[in-house]
DNA sequence: TCATTAAAGTTAT
DNA sequence: ATAACTTTAATGA
């Protein structure tokens, strides 16, 4: 999934502070750094021309982002901006090809945290061309439990806000609201206190 | 079916 | 207090 800690250290690395709404990078620059959370969440999103926030992903503890624009030297195609307080680590490229020379059992670690994300992302695909809201919502639903691994029927918690929901599926607020209470009435998520619990 | 607009209530900082 | 989020309703593509 992402490098241990003990192993990051090893190399010139900083540990960084973020507090909510800080840019970790812009759309467009070119990577400098593997970047890896240690504790808070982060998401990576993109604006439309008309201003509506689309996000790609949101990131927690132990995640990494933007492995693959560093490893290819590309510009990225995404902000990252945190979402709440967040310490990160922070690696230059030239050591963190160092590390991976190093450790190359560290090529698997990257290599599983990256067909992660192209499986999250094929299916974010599919979820966002998926016809109705409902199917949507399912859809990203299904992902966030996969990787919080506790199965059960209503033992999720979904950690994000409505507003989130809707920014990641392409809906509108109002749209994943309504869609939201049908599940509901359908019996497939349970809300208390306004938390969705699927 | 879904987005948009508006308006009002609720929660978080 | 102020901003961010949630909800409902009317209207229109």
């Amino acid at each position: 999934m992402s490098i241990t800690e003990k192993l990051l250290r090893t190399v010139e690395s900083t540990e960084e502070h973020y507090n909510t709404g800080d840019y970790i990078f812009r759309e467009n620059t070119m990577p400098q750094f593997y970047y890896q959370i240690v504790t808070g969440e982060v998401k990576l999103n993109s604006y439309s021309e008309d201003g509506r926030e689309f996000i790609q992903n949101i990131l927690s503890d132990g995640a990494c982002m933007g492995e693959s624009m560093l490893i290819l030297s590309k510009p990225y195609p995404v902000n990252a901006i945190a979402l709440t307080s967040c310490v990160i680590v922070k690696v230059g490229r030239d050591h963190f090809f160092q590390l991976l020379q190093l450790h190359p059992h560290l090529f698997n670690d990257i290599y599983t945290a990256l067909a992660d994300n192209t499986f999250e992302k094929l299916s974010l695909m599919r979820t966002i061309t998926a016809n109705n809201a409902e199917e949507r919502l399912i859809e990203i639903m299904d992902l966030m439990k996969e990787f919080h691994d506790d199965k059960q029927k209503f033992s999720f918690e979904i950690p994000h806000t409505r507003q989130q929901l809707a920014s990641l599926t392409g809906l509108s607020v109002e749209t994943a609201i309504r869609a939201i209470k049908r599940l509901e009435k359908n019996n497939i998520v349970m809300i208390k206190d306004r938390k969705i619990y699927y």
